[in-house]
RNA sequence: UCCCCAGUAGCUCAGUCGGUAGAGCGGGUGACUGUUAAUCACCAUGUCCGUGGUUCGAGUCCGCGCUGGGGAGCCA
């Protein structure tokens, strides 16, 4: 796209869209952040990065600017508004570069500047989170967070899925997803009590209450009047784990099928994953072209191979089969009726399939109460996509829409059905088969970029004792 | 929460058998150069995580604590 005649005083033009220009000669204004500023005698050159893309503009700086020995000490970090004639650039490395005609130092930064124009370790960059944007792997994570968050969006949309936004105070503490922050206004100091208990009857909203852990009993009444819907929002999981795939604020998608069974979910999961793949793929070339290259090798080649052929599906039973067989040991014990670990999990999809494998039909006992029961009276119509590297990365079922079955399970289950009067309701009047599914927003974009820590996919993480900025 | 590992300069790390600390990068200064995380020379920089102990002497050995990382559980 030509950037000439689109340009105007005072207007900044993007790093991206500058390098894309068809040719040189316009003038053009251009503000980002150095990341090097290389100085000699008779030119400086500073690499300019504005996060729009992963390349820097190259400037181009002489003693001929009445400000160039400020220019030529600036450092690592400093804001910067440039205005100069983009040229084609003589030496290698890069095609264009903005002759300086002016140089505004608008924000400077000093040698106290904590990220240089080095390698520095996730761990260190976790410490300046605040800054961390600023650096390749951050801004490529980003820009292609932001870009997946807007292709859930329109492959929903595409789809005719209707966007519901589920509560994010709820008063469920009773769907056994996790455990709950609370929500309270109550004086932590000195609450009022009744027969020794914290009396939540006189709390704000007069009753218990935490943030979600999962809005898919409220995404299944939407579903039971809209037919399709999705909702994609922060889910707070208050459990101390202490992993690189777990953090206590994360956001997750959750779609549900009204008049649809586990099939149906599990295609539905399936076309949504690999079109995320395609679209990432298609959309943010440059940025995984540097996870290719930087992060994980092969990553494109196993991200193309997703996109381009279909998952495998196992039954559970079949699949305790091929762990029982296997020739490795594994730390946890294989028996029918026990949850499938992360060893076993991994040996599935990485040995036995190769591939993105669904597992379905798991023992009731060892999932939720809503799921739907099969006729074999020891199963439930559950499903875990499980993917090479990250294991587990999508967890759905058909739900039970019969409601003498779900009572039963709530039953037996010890789950109190006071609290949950108004989703036995959805299947007092005009239920039907319906189904859906959760996927963690972070741990797609770990499969899709190669991140390894759930802390470095998320701008801000929220993990054990770690609420800072 | 459990198991394992680590914490030394701004960053990444080395530090032998217990004898008061080094390198690279970064920073400063200078030189040089249409440079590409430029290059070259010189210079400066330490609560060796904290705390208690063993010892003539502890970065080094031991106890406790804190912090971080990896693995596990829970899960998305």
């Amino acid at each position: 796209m030509p950037v000439r005649g689109k340009i105007r005083m005072g207007k900044r033009v993007r790093v991206r869209e500058i390098l894309s220009a068809s040719g040189a000669g316009v003038e053009a204004v251009v503000k980002g952040w150095a990341r090097t500023v290389r100085v000699g005698k008779d030119v400086t050159f500073i690499a300019l990065n504005d996060g729009s893309c992963m390349a820097s503009l190259q400037v181009v700086a002489g003693p001929e600017l009445s400000n160039y020995a400020e220019v030529a000490r600036l450092g690592t970090g400093s804001a910067v508004a440039v205005t100069g004639l983009l040229v084609e650039s003589p030496a290698a490395g890069q095609r264009f570069e903005l002759q300086a005609r002016s140089v505004e130092v608008v924000g400077p930064a000093d040698e106290g500047y904590p990220m240089q124009k080095k390698r520095h370790s996730f761990e260190y960059l976790r410490t300046v989170a605040h800054l961390r944007p600023r650096t390749n792997t951050f801004g490529a994570l980003f820009r292609v967070r932001s870009m997946l968050a807007q292709a859930v969006h329109r492959f929903f949309a595409e789809k005719g899925f209707l966007y519901v936004h589920t509560p994010i105070i709820t008063g469920n503490d009773c769907e056994g997803a996790g455990e709950l922050f609370r929500v309270t206004t109550l004086d932590m100091a000195r609450p009022p009590l009744v027969n020794g208990a914290v009396d939540y009857a006189a709390d704000f909203f007069g009753q218990a209450t935490g943030l979600t852990v999962s809005g898919q009993l409220e995404g299944e009444l939407f579903a039971l009047a809209f037919g399709d819907i999705y909702t994609f929002g922060p889910t707070f999981r208050a459990e101390n784990s202490n992993t690189a795939r777990h953090a206590a604020e994360f956001w997750m998608i959750e779609p549900e099928m009204a008049f649809a069974d586990l099939m149906a979910d599990a295609a539905l999961a399936e076309e949504f994953f690999r079109y995320l793949c395609r679209f990432v793929l298609d959309h943010c070339r440059e940025d995984m072209a540097f996870f290719n290259e930087q992060i994980d090798r092969g990553l494109i080649p196993r991200i193309e191979a997703v996109a381009a052929s279909p998952f495998a599906m196992m039954e559970y039973t079949e699949a305790i089969t091929h762990l029982k067989k296997a020739k490795v040991s594994f730390e946890f014990p294989v028996d029918w009726g026990l949850d499938l670990q992360s060893e076993h999990e991994r040996y599935l999809t990485e040995l036995v399939v190769g591939g993105p494998v669904f597992i379905i039909n798991y023992p009731k006992d060892i999932k939720a109460f809503y799921m739907r029961q099969n006729d074999d009276g020891r199963t439930v119509a559950a499903m875990d996509l499980l993917v090479p590297k990250v294991g587990e990365i999508i967890g759905g079922s058909q739900r039970e829409e019969r409601l003498d079955l779900l009572e039963g399970r709530m039953a037996e289950m010890g789950i109190d059905p006071a609290g949950l009067w108004w989703y036995t309701d959805s299947r007092r009047w005009g239920s039907c088969p319906h189904a859906g599914f959760g996927l963690g927003f972070e741990r797609l974009i770990m499969y899709l970029t190669g991140m390894e820590n759930i802390r470095d996919v998320i701008p801000f993480p929220r993990t054990p004792r770690h609420a800072e900025f």
